[in-house]
DNA sequence: GCGACAG
DNA sequence: ATCTTGTCGC
């Protein structure tokens, strides 16, 4: 916890302002036992969203998932992978909270600093925060709140499933979490770059 | 002391 | 996250 409040410290948020032409998705997983992580990298061309690279690492597994403290479990399998990439992406997606977290220090956000990169959040639950519920159509949205700060925008990425809480990581504004996001989206409740990484860090 | 709790 | 059986919709 100390370790993340001195990297809150080095978190920026301003409006993205250079452009991306390679966006990543990064995801892990726990291959046999837990007692291997197992991390993906894919990184995708914009706008298209065609597969430019992937990268997966494996790395034995040194701690237990605690809430608040995902980013410890995972990043060291999720740095493997990346140093095995070529290109530089423009911008990284994560599976998981950019701000939204209770030092501010979500896995995105930890990332993004350690890179430099603009980082955006995009969870499929929630770790902390309040809201009020969302619109049903794709692209309605509520402001993620921890009492008077806003955190992140709990976001509806299509009809007639779970909203995502998008936050965001390093580098980056709410608009630019909830617009690259949107951007990102195909037919899925997912960003194409996180489910492209989510299944090569499992199977299939 | 009692819940809540990314993946 | 992972595991596992069953159901729903296109």
């Amino acid at each position: 916890m100390a370790e993340q409040r001195r990297l809150a410290a080095s978190v920026r948020h301003a409006p993205m302002m250079a452009e991306v032409r390679l966006v990543a998705g990064i995801d892990a997983g726990f291959p046999r036992h837990r007692s291997v992580t197992r991390a993906a990298v894919v990184a995708m061309t914009y706008p298209d969203l065609a597969v430019a690279e992937r990268a997966v690492a494996e790395v034995p597994t040194t701690m237990p998932y605690i809430p608040g403290l995902l980013s410890f479990r995972e990043l060291p399998a999720i740095l493997e992978a990346l140093a095995q990439l070529t290109a530089e992406p423009d911008l990284f997606l994560c599976d998981g909270q950019g701000i939204a977290h209770p030092r501010r220090v979500g896995i995105a956000t930890h990332l993004g600093v350690l890179l430099d990169t603009p980082s955006i959040g995009v969870a499929k639950s929630r770790l902390i925060g309040t809201y009020d519920e969302v619109g049903a159509e794709r692209g309605d949205w509520q402001p993620l709140m921890d009492g008077i700060e806003r955190i992140g925008t709990v976001l509806r990425t299509r009809q007639g499933v779970k909203p995502v809480f998008v936050s965001p990581g390093h580098c980056c504004d709410h608009d630019d979490a909830v617009n690259w996001t949107m951007r990102c989206l195909s037919r899925f409740r997912l960003p194409e770059p996180i489910r492209a990484a989510d299944r090569l860090a499992s199977n299939r």
